[in-house]
DNA sequence: GCGGGATGTGCAAACGTTTGCGCCGCCCGC
DNA sequence: GCGGGCGGCGCAAACGTTTGCACATCCCGC
């Protein structure tokens, strides 16, 4: 009975003849420097003799801040996400915060079901990767005022702290190592309607080859970031009356990699008849066959830099804006000069 | 100074004329029985029209279930992990059920203290992703009082709830279509020390090649998980002076990669010089160049199987054992009839 | 020598629930 | 008609912290 589970705060104070308000500021780094240090030593022997443990629970309770922040992805098994979820919580675990992680599965109703969890459950912010037009994320943060970060995708509308890539310029990348190779009738694979890497991509792809005086073959658009989508609207591209292309831009490596599907069944070997490039540079990209040429962004580092703004906001630093982070083109071998015509 | 942020339990109370306790009473399920069906309905009303949200904090620090539990992952890059973490993910929260997530980076030090902060955090459960021998989960666990469930690998000392593949079995799979392919000298690449699927494996396939009077003509242990490690591994079964072999069984689809990397630099095809199987059919295993022939786990069974096994512990049902899922052999391109010699 | 700021610590009130216990009134059985 | 049980609800004590406030002590300057 004298041993009831775990150590209180009570009973560290009783064990160092000090008052329990003593021990919680003796032990919190923001407020020691208000204790005497003989005290304050005294307490952290008597905690460490006990083993004791602050419930984060119960000091969350009073205090409002948990220390803990929820990271919501469409869809953990889409490669893109573990790199940037695991830089995300080696961040936060460095500032001592917890991640807790949900799947939206693109559901905008999940979506605001998990962000009223979270907040229940006390989180200090929100992490939001890939949100898509009509999120209920924006709203239903801000009516639980939580702090909200967007990660990997943007969303216009919205005046959201956010990480993304350099989507214009490193699509623009792409198409200028196909524009060196010599290509000149480019087809776009594009992403889903409402995404706004999708709508970037376009234009960056745009641009590029505008500024060669081009301008692209034909564009279809996938109704997903999926392999799947990628080859269906590959197979639209290659349906009898559409443009002759050399080269296929994807939007997305998995786009691409739908694209290598409906070109192997078309019989149109890659890079031979038609060179492909990817966005992304996910894990598996160089085993692939051929290994994809592709546009690397920084998995890790967007996470971080997401993490790095959530603990910047819950530090009271009104920060905010996008942050866009540079891509670099990794050629392999899905790309090669067009086919003499 | 009326609306104070977020709605109470007492401002519901209020509204329905009731006591708070009653509120709390009829908005659980489990005890809403207690309360007469007017009353119940009328706080239900007071609910919905204040938007009234309970605080899983509080009611966590008061009632010690804090619906959370916490998921501990050694490299959530590792392909194998996002689905078996994406299914328990889904299944805790079919049951209410907040997930934790971090990384241990395969540290004891790290899985240690992410025990205690979880711990902290009130987590009710933790469910470890392939532990390894001296992991100091179980003895943490156990002294923090928090069930511990174990994933994709066992560890043969601790007697605990654990959900894994059917390793024997599936490896018997590969063995088996090699020998039917007329394979006879076959070569292991095995998983690290102190890995429990690597030991499963290796008994596995001695047995299978025992039942058709032969043995393994050469093993190599793989420091790790990893293609680098496999790749490694795979040079030291080339090494001149060792016996010639007709196929690889590898512990692993990474294991068997890194096999490709070594079989390509010494100028040997696959399968037409050497056939290569693997374990796990992780997504894109069906990318890779050859196809790679390997044995499908259930990812996403597993981690189901996971998370049901800690609610069951969680409503108190004292389940134990390991469970083993069983395995399929998926045929692709990596294997064929050896070369006549 | 005295007033006034530091400085260090204790006090107690939160934070928002859950839950054992007790009370009241009703119904039912004898 | 009466007693005992039970259903329905209120009461208040936790759960373990943080933090504004008060208070004592000490030191310093005037």
């Amino acid at each position: 009975m004298d041993r009831p589970g775990r150590p209180n705060i009570a009973d560290v104070a009783r064990l160092a003849g000090v008052h329990a308000s003593t021990v919680s500021r003796a032990l919190d780094p923001a407020a020691r420097h208000r204790i005497s240090a003989a005290v304050a030593e005294r307490v952290a022997a008597a905690a460490e003799q006990l083993g004791y443990r602050p419930s984060a629970l119960a000091a969350g309770l009073r205090s409002g801040r948990s220390h803990t922040v929820g990271v919501l992805v469409p869809d953990l098994t889409n490669p893109v996400f573990p790199p940037i979820v695991q830089a995300i919580e080696a961040a936060l675990a460095g500032a001592g915060y917890v991640t807790l992680l949900a799947s939206t599965e693109a559901d905008p109703a999940k979506e605001a079901l998990l962000i009223r969890r979270m907040a229940a459950q006390g989180a200090d912010g929100i992490i939001l990767a890939s949100a898509a037009t009509g999120s209920p994320a924006p709203e239903a943060a801000a009516r639980l005022g939580l702090p909200l970060v967007l990660v990997n995708r943007r969303l216009p509308g919205a005046h959201l702290p956010t990480i993304v890539s350099e989507d214009a310029a490193g699509i623009r990348l792409a198409v200028e190592h196909l524009l060196d190779l010599g290509h000149r009738r480019i087809a776009h694979l594009a992403g889903p309607p409402g995404v706004a890497t999708a709508a970037d991509r376009l234009r960056g792809l745009r641009a590029a080859l505008r500024a060669a005086g081009l301008a692209p073959v034909a564009v279809a658009r996938a109704r997903a970031y999926t392999r799947r989508a990628g080859a269906d609207a590959a197979r639209a591209l290659l349906k009898p009356g559409r443009p002759a292309f050399t080269a296929i831009v994807a939007a997305n490596d998995l786009l691409a990699l739908g694209a290598y599907d409906a070109l192997r069944a078309a019989g149109l070997p890659v890079p031979a008849a038609v060179s492909v490039t990817g966005f992304n540079d996910m894990p598996m990209a160089d085993l692939v066959d051929p290994p994809l040429t592709t546009v690397r962004i920084q998995h890790a580092g967007m996470g971080r830099a997401a993490a790095e703004a959530m603990l910047a906001r819950l530090r009271g630093e009104a920060a905010s804006g996008v942050a866009r982070l540079p891509a670099t083109l990794i050629k392999r071998g899905s790309t090669a000069a067009p086919r003499p015509a």
